[in-house]
DNA sequence: CAGCGCACCACATACGTATTCAGTACCGAT
DNA sequence: ATCGGTACTGAATACGTATGTGGTGCGCTG
């Protein structure tokens, strides 16, 4: 097993300099095309690669977009949500897509990731992913912003947040469910998830539901609101509570599909009836949410279309091209849990 | 916001040279305590990172695994093996414990990913998992064993493949499920998975199966096996040949979770109760197991051990320590489906 | 035939770190 | 006073690629 072949290797073989092998390979312009086939037989024949070490130190970019998990410290090790899971796959393609490699890394909201990945130059930017108490790690944010690292954040879009945003429209999408459930002729519908700021893409899906039941003439009950984050425990003790709490209620909207299935669960403990007691909608269509008994109504995020807009809102941003936050559009898809005819 | 630092930059204000701070930075032997003390500082202080690219490149290595997903060209795109995915968490957090990075990527089985990460330097080692045909990719380990690339596969133990394997023990998970189901009063076991050799992983499972059966005094019927991929729609197609097919059974052995679970749609589309009139056991303990309903008996591979043994053994083979392949137990969990008094 | 422009290519060097080798200063022992 | 050894440090260089600069040969124009 010998040493791996260099650009000098090839240079000789072929009677040319260095340089003239990496422009040919790279498929610059100026090399006489009879030279760049010799040039580019020889590399294949030698199993040539360009070393990925010497090329990054040179140029000054990696080719390497890093993707950081958020997570509550609280979370189980193996376990990422869902939708995540599904968008991982979609950045995964669209790295690939675009010739980039992906470094992919859990982080605590406590640890110091900001000040790694593109200081030390192994990634040319940073996709961050993950919910969790936005408040945690704004000074973070801010800290990546000075730096000039280039990142963008997959989250709501309308908070004031430092840097570039992708994210879906959960205004929107709250409203339209809700605006199902008000169409179907539920009058009484309680929101479980958190409506805090602190966890801004709940906060804006609240809002849209909130806007929804404004616009059906709907005054809104504060006791119909509890807070969860996104396990289906937290969501059986949410709808747990709310079934403690005496509150009258005909519908359920979940701050996602996690919390949907959890309080189904609990309602199903409870002896109630999905969709005929009480119609259940959720959030994030994840895989689950089609299994579920009942097929669960929710709110699709389209993770093919995040995972894309994602890296491409990042490689324009590291191009210092013209490039914006994003909004995606929701869709609902409606299942059998909110009790619409089928 | 001016250059990045360099090792020059803090040898100059240390007032020493750039290899004392290398040296310094490094925690190597033989630096004064007091120079290493104020080039510690001077590089926090500015915000110092050691530049991966120029490391690499002078020392060979760039402290990175590849991870590679193998899938099915018909696979749906962003969708991994559950099981895979809970792997995925854990491999993440053992590279960070050995202070790797990771690099993801998916590949289809036809592309030339042989020749790929470590020949460009890109990864020290590769980490390759996946279900799928394996004689479609027996001749690439073969390539990969020949360049002297170092990697570690995820599969089937037995299987006289090139490299380093780590993998569950198939063959006792098969055979202790099938042992419990024989305990539990079944007799006509059918069991849903492909069992040819193409599929190591379900080949010894099958084969744990018969082991099972023979001990237990039971004749093995051929028509008991139905072929799957491991896809809820798979295992639903194979469930619904095997009632179409007239056979007896009192039991399914299904070679992953989501055979199981697409079995048991079937069967609930047939009227047939499980476990009353048969029995179900999966394989994987995948999270959607619990949650189905009944909630899946199956067999348990941890995922945070394979994980963690998986980069342990790879990253033992780039240091050319004497690491050898691992079988690493399963563990049945019983729940609903099988009928075990609970 | 002088002069010009074009196409192509080589020389030299930069990128930032790690490592080899050769010191230098100092101490204690002879 | 000399020597040997220890503890530390600096000069020089290697790693493999990409790129700025300058040069060569050729064909073409006038």
């Amino acid at each position: 097993m010998q040493r791996k072949p260099t650009s000098f290797d090839i240079a000789q073989l072929a009677g040319v300099s260095q340089p003239t092998v990496s422009r040919a390979l790279r498929g610059e312009v100026g090399v006489n095309p009879a030279t760049r086939m010799r040039i580019e037989s020889i590399a294949r024949q030698l199993n040539y690669r360009v070393d990925k070490a010497a090329s990054n130190l040179r140029t000054r970019h990696s080719q390497t977009l890093a993707l950081l998990f958020f997570e509550d410290p609280t979370a189980d090790d193996s376990l990422i949500n869902p939708f995540f899971h599904s968008m991982l796959g979609s950045i995964i393609r669209a790295c690939a897509e675009h010739d980039h490699d992906l470094l992919i890394s859990f982080q605590q909201l406590s640890s110091d990731w900001h000040t790694d990945y593109e200081d030390s130059r192994k990634a040319d930017g940073i996709i961050l992913l993950g919910y969790g108490d936005y408040e945690l790690y704004r000074s973070r944010l801010k800290a990546l912003e000075d730096a000039g690292t280039h990142f963008v954040r997959w989250g709501s879009v309308q908070s004031e947040a430092s840097g570039l945003t992708v994210g879906c429209d959960n205004h929107g999408g709250g409203k339209d469910a809700t605006r199902h459930l008000l169409d179907l002729g539920r009058r009484n519908i309680a929101f479980l998830g958190s409506a805090s700021s602190h966890y801004p893409e709940f906060h804006d899906r609240y809002r849209g539901h909130l806007a929804a039941l404004k616009q059906g003439g709907i005054i809104p009950r504060p006791g119909l609101q509890f807070d969860a984050i996104t396990t289906e425990e937290a969501g059986a003790a949410a709808a747990a509570a709310l079934l403690a709490s005496g509150e009258k209620f005909d519908a359920i909207l979940a701050a996602s599909d996690l919390i949907a299935i959890g309080a189904m669960r609990a309602l199903a403990a409870a002896g109630i009836a999905v969709p005929d007691q009480v119609a259940v909608v959720g959030f994030d269509d994840i895989p689950a949410a089609s299994q579920a008994s009942p097929p669960l109504t929710t709110v699709m995020q389209d993770p093919r279309l995040a995972g894309r807009k994602l890296v491409e809102t990042l490689i324009g941003r590291i191009r210092e091209q013209p490039v914006g936050s994003a909004l995606l559009p929701t869709r609902l898809i409606v299942r059998k849990s909110c009790g619409s005819a089928t």
